[in-house]
DNA sequence: ATTGAGACCTGTCGGC
DNA sequence: TGCCGACAGGTCTCAA
């Protein structure tokens, strides 16, 4: 369950874990995840201590002693196990199969990584490399920081022939949306996913009303699919839209019903009556 | 330069 | 029951 919410929730699990303990042994299961690992990716990280765990997008970063960063991303269907009890790790009701790295942390703590369809990354970048990496150099802002607003997405968007929706996936626009918290933003902002993106910037690059909606939708929709997933017992979670195909839209006073269809290769979720 | 399509993997679900 | 296609919360690469 990987876009922004959910790694942040991943992130907040993780810290007390990793945050000031060392790596004491890394075992990898098989040659790599979507690629292969680095060359001596478990004995580089072995002995070293994690300084920070942030979040970039939906990038996990580890800060090292070394100065390096341990990159990683979920893919689609990646997770993490936290064990406490290494006597017996894992518990009988894991399903082990798709445990891929294991790392045995100083604190006692076994975290483990699984990842049925292996779509996701494990990464170690050299000490000031960051910015250079492929695809965390590129992500575009942080939607929870005050430096991203309407100004910032209409400037991303400006001149673009893409659809809204296409466009709040990619990573460069801003980081951390997918294909869920996409559709569910534009519904909140009663902006069409089939509009072109530059369509809420003037020709300058400025941003038009619709771009400072979208902006606070985003940050809105984000903001409490943290605070769901983080809160305990929540359930999980119905979506405005999300999944909702030939339902009843929610939005007060509207009549209308939501629909589904596909955009570059990927379900999109919209009520036509309240969306434009 | 942009944009869409296909590839990468496995699991699940609905229809026949 | 079993088989088959469609689909899944993400990127990356390639060709138009």
């Amino acid at each position: 369950m990987p876009e922004l919410p959910e790694v942040e929730t991943v992130r907040r699990r993780l810290g007390p874990v990793m945050e000031g303990a060392r790596f004491e042994r890394v075992i990898l299961r098989r040659k790599g995840l979507r690629r292969p690992f680095a060359r001596n990716f478990a004995g580089r990280l072995t002995s070293q201590t994690v300084c920070a765990l942030e979040r970039r997008g939906k990038y996990l970063l580890a800060g090292l002693s070394s100065g390096e960063t341990l990159v990683m991303h979920l893919g689609m269907s990646g997770s993490f196990r936290i064990d406490l009890d290494t006597s017996q790790t894992p518990r009988g009701d894991d399903d082990v199969r798709h445990d891929h790295v294991v790392f045995r942390m100083s604190s006692g703590a076994v975290v483990t990584y699984n990842d049925p369809r292996r779509f996701g990354v494990m990464d170690l970048v050299a000490r000031g490399k960051l910015a250079q990496h492929p695809a965390v150099g590129a992500l575009g802002p942080e939607p929870l920081e005050p430096a991203f607003d309407g100004a910032a997405l209409a400037r991303a968007c400006a001149g673009r022939r893409i659809s809204l929706k296409v466009a709040l996936l990619d990573q460069r626009v801003v980081a951390g949306l997918g294909n869920i918290y996409a559709s569910e933003a534009l519904h909140l902002a009663g902006l069409s996913p089939r509009r072109r993106a530059s369509t809420i910037a003037t020709p300058a690059g400025l941003p038009k009303p619709d771009a400072h909606r979208l902006a606070e939708a985003i940050k809105q929709v984000l903001r409490e699919a943290i605070a769901r997933a983080s809160g305990r017992r929540y359930r999980s979670s119905r979506f405005r839209v999300y999944d909702r195909n030939g339902e009843r839209c929610r939005t007060r006073r509207c009549k209308g019903t939501i629909r589904r269809f596909s955009q570059a290769g990927r379900s999109t979720f919209y009520c036509p009556d309240c969306q434009h």
